[in-house]
DNA sequence: TGCCTTCTATACCGATCGGTATAGAAGAGG
DNA sequence: CCTCTTCTATACCGATCGGTATAGAAGGCA
């Protein structure tokens, strides 16, 4: 394999266990059987590495919800298609996602905090702007749509966390449950 | 002020800015103005403090939950009063709660991990007990506490970290309006 | 053959990591 | 006065931190 990516791949398997702060550059080249100045030959940095995997590990993420995130008039199956979008996304890289959800309260002036806070934003914008589309056709939601993609990203995120021995998978029916909730609240 | 308190407080500063990883025992004591063998003397390890810190931090929250999610007929009363426990607190010790959520969704090999689950599994019981009791009067959330329990408690910290720039401060028409998308949804 | 670029290995840098051995200051009880 | 306990300071430990200077291996190209 592609010591680049042998890399990024030894290095989001430690970080997914223990924390980026926790796992040494040296820690990362001895797992990957190699050596220092070959992750500073592609990456710069720690730091860069970090970007690295970030922003590459989020990109199909980010492709599928732009798909996922399109209102046609029909706001129920649009949902549906983010939260598969997200879980599909989970269950195929689980330790991404793992790693990003140790990344998302990140302290204001931790070093991965830009970087966790552009991943969120990028993905709430798409969400945001699926809910305003939605809030033409539903009048009531208009003027919610951050809230709402702060709310159902958070919704996703503890039901992945909530998940987190072993593989994620979510059946069918708790993915029904999910967004009726979310739809529709508790009472109903 | 006692310098054991007085470590808990700065140590709890620099991490809620930082994060734990990120910032060192002999940062703590400098900015402290106390040397090593005294922080050393009071919590034993880094690890120690960070026990005392979560544990003695977390207690006037556990308290307020334990009256707040006291289910006694009304849910709606019921979740209003655990809405206003969670963020009158975060008002009052926002370093704690900005600190508290940078380990929420905490790697599972990092040495702060046990601690964050007996922190959230100790609030999520008490708020699972409050659906429980109120599934009785409400036949279709049977069942379904545990996830309710998970999701309001996600909510309402992706709403104290959006506020997470200065002070964190919500107020009552924002809180009617969370109240009412859990219960409700989005829709009605 | 020789050259140039790309990648990797050896060995090392100063700084900081968490933690501690030892001794001194300070107050309480006698 | 002395002693005991509690707390804090000086100085230090080995290990690890992120990062790098230098040189060698390897492949394309001439």
């Amino acid at each position: 394999m592609d010591s680049r990516t042998l890399l990024l791949k030894t290095a989001l398997n430690l970080f997914a266990q223990r924390g980026y702060d926790s796992v040494g550059v040296q820690e990362i080249v001895a797992t990957a059987e190699l050596t220092k100045p070959s992750l500073y030959h592609h990456f710069g940095s720690k730091h860069g590495l970090l970007d690295a995997l970030l922003t590459e590990g989020s990109a199909p993420l980010n492709e599928a919800l732009r798909t996922a995130s399109a209102y046609d008039g029909n706001l129920d199956v649009a949902l549906e298609r983010v939260l598969d979008a997200y879980l599909c996304f989970a269950e195929n890289a689980p330790d991404f996602y793992r790693f990003w959800l140790s990344l998302l309260f990140c302290p204001p002036g931790h070093e991965a905090y830009r970087l966790a806070v552009s991943l969120f934003t990028a993905q709430s914008a798409l969400l945001e702007r699926m809910f305003q589309s939605a809030a033409q056709d539903h009048g009531n939601m208009k003027g919610r749509h951050v809230r709402y993609a702060y709310v159902f990203i958070s919704v996703i995120n503890s039901v992945v966390a909530a998940n987190t021995g072993g593989e994620i998978r979510i059946e069918a029916d708790q993915r029904r449950e999910i967004l009726h909730q979310f739809s529709h609240g508790i009472y109903s």
